[in-house]
RNA sequence: GUGCCUGUAGCUCAACGGAUAGAGCGCUGGACUCCGGAUCCAGAGGUUGCGGGUUCGAAUCCCGCCAGGCACACCA
């Protein structure tokens, strides 16, 4: 509450100033303390409008909101920064109101309910979830915990690729799998899938029709395998989901798209408008009318469709469905897809602003020191499964939502195993353990705790820090959905807990000979807690009473 | 070869075009007989891959190199 508070007082002091053009300016937290409370470029870029000098510009605007109480001064400096010294009393009432709005404290209507979808986790159903495939569930399972926190009305949707050519590998690669398990000589078929996974599966299926199938091949059979395969390997999916603390709202089956006409639809549309023509016995859509890429096909020769045309009717139904925007997140291997879908919304008539990618890079793994390599199809590589095993979901879910999702991460899994990953996780929940601690003490100690009373003793220094952080809280969850990026919430409760730690440290919170400054900071605690707990349930990761 | 992403402390990562480039781990040294030491305080550690440019101001934007990842299918 306390930059939106800043800001407005700063819009009015604007808005009374005869200005050419519109000023933008920031207001964020100083790199010291020393620097205030808060800070802001809005005398440097007005001097810029204003053609004068930032200095003189930021005193003026100093002379004007100093008579403000939400301020206890307001410095000037150097280059021509604004810092801003908050007064007690102003930070003192971000407590109240945290304890006032209790777990609804940052709530938004930024929103206004509109309809959104986040799409992730998309994944050919042919094998156990990875490593990376983690990164991405953590980034949108986090990203729609926050949207849904300020106001917009969120589904979480996978896209189930069940259909095409590598679902009949699949299929095959069972199938050979229920052979070999039952004495005959069989290899995997060139590009088949020989992941441990699928010897389990093959098991259930000589358990459920024994030897019914062997060295039979035929259509028939094939649809059983899938279907088994499919199932199967879902379900697992969607234990690891459990494991992982989420599930998604849809699940979206590609084939469905086939069967209720949606292509159909879609490609009748195109040929409408003129957007496809016949080559070389294939049906092409032209990319090229709309970005500088290479046309692209939608149906091959042999008369099935492409991975991309049903992309295309996905997309189009998801509008149909009434989302006005959304949010597909893609690994980077996807990128090249963009352009071409970006056209494909065009041609189809969408709003410019419906189709969203947040890309996210791979994760690279390092076991002894040296790279390892995953790949579905040659079966090794270490599963989001395995890895939930080792360090359990808090870790793995902080882990995930602490690097910003460009950046190519490297996961140790030596470091991980071993659980001296030192995760900061631990750091952030022992902070939330305290506060809880701290209430036990203050019951044995007999004393009755009045949240919000005796609020006006609060005011040394680490008080107003940990007030200041409480106090920027939803401004931190409006920058988290701006830029699509969970580690700046991570970021934030580390701020906040080490803040609360120092202030800890410092001072005795819980002192019968002094009721009235221990109440004061027991809330003071309470509202540290109310928002560490409220920041990991967006993380989806447990704050613990106790460690 | 073309396009996208990345390059910051020994390691893993931060830093809306802003102030003295910050954390954690690791390393060195310290902390209340009292609320939990999974904590706190301090120190060492940097030419932000290299070279130009843009401006009041560049790790960030532009150009050129170098290095790594990814993509360039009638695969998904």
């Amino acid at each position: 509450m306390l930059i939106p508070l800043l800001r407005e007082r700063i819009d009015e002091i604007l808005e009374s100033l005869p200005l050419s053009e519109k000023v933008d300016y920031e207001i964020e937290i100083p790199p010291r303390k020393e620097l205030g409370d808060l800070s802001s470029n809005v005398a440097m870029r007005l001097a810029r409008v204003l053609r004068k000098d930032p200095m003189a510009v930021g005193l003026e605007l100093a002379e004007k909101l100093k008579a403000d109480t939400l301020f206890e001064k307001i410095e000037v400096v150097k280059p021509g920064f604004m810092n801003f010294f908050l007064s007690s009393e102003t930070l003192r009432r971000v407590v109240k109101r945290v304890l006032e709005d209790g777990e609804n404290y940052g709530k938004k209507d930024l929103g206004k309910g509109e309809r959104v979808q986040f799409e992730y986790g998309s994944a050919n159903p042919t094998g156990p979830f990875t490593v990376g495939h983690g990164r991405q569930i953590v980034i949108g399972d986090v990203l729609s915990n926050v949207f849904r926190e300020l106001g917009y009305e969120v589904t979480r949707e996978m896209y189930i690729n069940d259909a095409g050519r590598q679902i009949k590998l699949l299929a095959q690669s069972l199938w050979v799998r229920y052979n070999q398990l039952l004495g005959l000589e069989m290899e995997i078929p060139e590009g088949g899938y020989r992941g441990e996974y699928l010897v389990d599966i093959a098991r259930k299926v000589v358990e459920e029709v024994g030897e019914r199938y062997k060295n039979v091949w035929n259509e028939e059979v094939e649809r059983f395998f899938r279907e088994k395969a499919l199932s199967e390997i879902l379900s697992n999916m969607k234990e690891t989901l459990n494991k992982l603390g989420t599930s998604f709202d849809v699940y979206y089956s590609e084939t469905s798209l086939i069967e209720d006409g949606t292509v159909k639809e879609v490609l009748s549309f195109l040929e409408e408008k003129g957007f496809i023509y016949q080559k070389d016995g294939a049906v092409w859509f032209k990319v090229s009318a709309f970005v500088e890429e290479e046309d692209k096909v939608l149906i091959k020769s042999d008369g099935s469709y492409t991975y991309f045309l049903t992309d295309i009717a996905y997309h189009y139904r998801k509008y149909k469905r009434g989302f006005r925007k959304v949010y597909d997140i893609w690994g980077s291997d996807h990128h090249g897809h963009i352009p071409r879908m970006r056209a494909a919304m065009k041609a189809l008539g969408l709003p410019d602003d419906f189709f969203n990618v947040i890309l996210h890079q791979f994760v690279t793994l390092k076991r002894e020191g040296k790279v390892v390599r995953m790949s579905t199809r040659a079966g090794e590589f270490v599963t989001l499964d395995e890895l939930l095993e080792e360090v359990g979901r808090d870790a793995t879910r902080y882990f995930f939502s602490m690097m910003d999702p460009n950046t190519h991460l490297v996961f140790d899994i030596d470091l991980a195993k071993a659980k001296t990953m030192d995760n900061p996780v631990y750091y952030v929940q022992y902070a939330h353990a305290r506060v809880v601690n701290l209430f036990n003490t203050a019951e044995k100690k007999g004393i009755a705790f009045v949240p919000g009373e005796g609020l006006e003793l609060l005011g040394n220094e680490e008080e107003r820090l940990v007030m200041r952080n409480l106090g920027i809280f939803e401004s931190v969850l409006e920058d988290v959905a701006k830029s699509f990026a969970p580690n700046k919430l991570t970021g934030y409760l580390q701020t906040l807990a080490e803040s609360f730690h120092t202030f800890y440290t410092k001072h005795t919170i819980v002192d019968p000979s002094n009721v009235a400054l221990t109440n004061a900071r027991l809330s003071l605690s309470l509202a540290v807690k109310t928002v560490l707990a409220k920041g990991l349930k967006l993380l989806g990761v447990t704050a613990p009473d106790r460690m």
